[in-house]
DNA sequence: ACTCCATTTGGTCGACGCGA
DNA sequence: TCGCGTCGACCAAATGGAGT
């Protein structure tokens, strides 16, 4: 059990409040249990090859408790690793926490519900996976594909120790030589489909160091340094901005014109008129405009479906705007 | 009430044509 | 030659509609 203690800044932190904001916390292998308010998964040590279990909880306004299901206690490299993990999660630095409060000093009713702390990957490159899992499907869908890809780590884990019996370890995301090691062939067919290519293609530039995925955490970093993707095309760019703290550019779907037909009435909203539309509403938020917007969205999916975090994950791939099967 | 089969859905890629 | 917009292909599953 290691204790990680929150920066003065951070006075007004909540876990239920910074987990359950995003459909991220829903894929595989995050898992939140309502009844404890625990985040739970895997994360990496420091060598990045063994993952263990870890249950996040929140134990007071300032503090929070990591419990790491391990036989043995670790090695502070090893415990470092992990919070690093758990900070980037939870946006515990100093610079989230300055950005959020601009917005909210923008945003009255985010401040008031404590709005403001997007959820994310323990690795940028998981997120980045993830957006291209999110592109081109149902809702549905994408968490298929976030929970096979676990499936296949842990069976690649398994096959690697296979004396030791019975270990029903659950599976990490896979990190980018896992990716590899995988293959394109084995995750097409794994229900990636013709994303698999663009997955391996993306683990393969990361590996060979041609993306450095390092240097565009760094907070100094701008949104140009970004690299041309395959795979990436303007809805799922805006989605890693906004993982990286680059509110400008709202990842626009089929979900963003509902929800500006729905909630904001604009009557003829399509595909061609949605990036305007989208500025005369949310430019008064600028730079912060995806963070006004993902306000509204949330709040509007548990006006429909409750609060998400108290929902049960058998009904995660229910949540939608356009489909209404209840 | 059921089976089929065709259509639609989702975001991005790459090819194409247009006008400058 | 350039950038721009348009459009079919991609894949799998949900949905719609026609026929029993």
């Amino acid at each position: 059990m290691i204790e990680l203690k929150l920066g003065v800044g951070v006075s007004d932190f909540n876990l239920e409040k910074a987990v359950c904001n995003h459909g991220a916390f829903m894929m595989a292998p995050n898992q939140w249990i309502p009844s404890s308010k625990t985040l739970q998964r895997p994360l990496r040590l420091s060598n990045s090859d063994t993952s263990l279990l870890v249950s996040i909880n929140q134990s007071s306004s300032s503090l929070l408790t990591l419990q790491i299901h391990s036989p043995r206690s670790l090695p502070p490299k090893d415990e470092v690793a992990i919070l690093d993990q758990v900070a980037r999660m939870l946006r515990l630095t100093e610079k989230d926490e300055d950005e959020i409060r601009r917005f909210q000093n923008l945003h009255p009713t985010a401040k008031q519900i404590g709005f403001g702390r997007i959820f994310r990957s323990p690795s940028l490159f998981e997120d980045v996976v993830k957006s291209i899992l999110m592109c081109n499907t149902s809702w549905r869908r994408t968490l298929e594909m976030a929970e096979k890809l676990c499936e296949v780590q842990a069976k690649m884990r398994e096959s690697k120790k296979r004396k030791r019996k019975g270990n029903n370890e659950r599976g990490n995301f896979p990190n980018a030589r896992e990716v590899c090691r995988m293959g394109v062939e084995a995750l097409k067919n794994h229900c990636l489909g013709y994303r698999a290519n663009y997955v391996v293609k993306f683990a393969q530039s990361v590996e060979s160091g041609r993306i450095n995925l390092q240097s565009l955490e760094k907070p100094v970093s701008s949104p140009d340094a970004f690299p041309k993707i395959k795979g990436f095309g303007p809805f799922a760019t805006a989605n890693i901005f906004m993982c990286l703290g680059f509110y400008h550019q709202l990842p626009i779907d089929t979900e963003t014109i509902r929800h500006l037909k729905q909630v904001h009435g604009i009557q003829y909203c399509t595909k061609k008129t949605v990036g305007e539309d989208v500025k005369q509403i949310y430019d008064t938020y600028a730079p912060y405009q995806c963070l006004a917007y993902w306000l509204e969205l949330v709040q509007y999916y548990e006006t429909k479906f409750g609060k998400l975090s108290e929902l049960s994950s058998f009904d995660y791939h229910k949540i939608s705007g356009s489909t209404l099967h209840l």
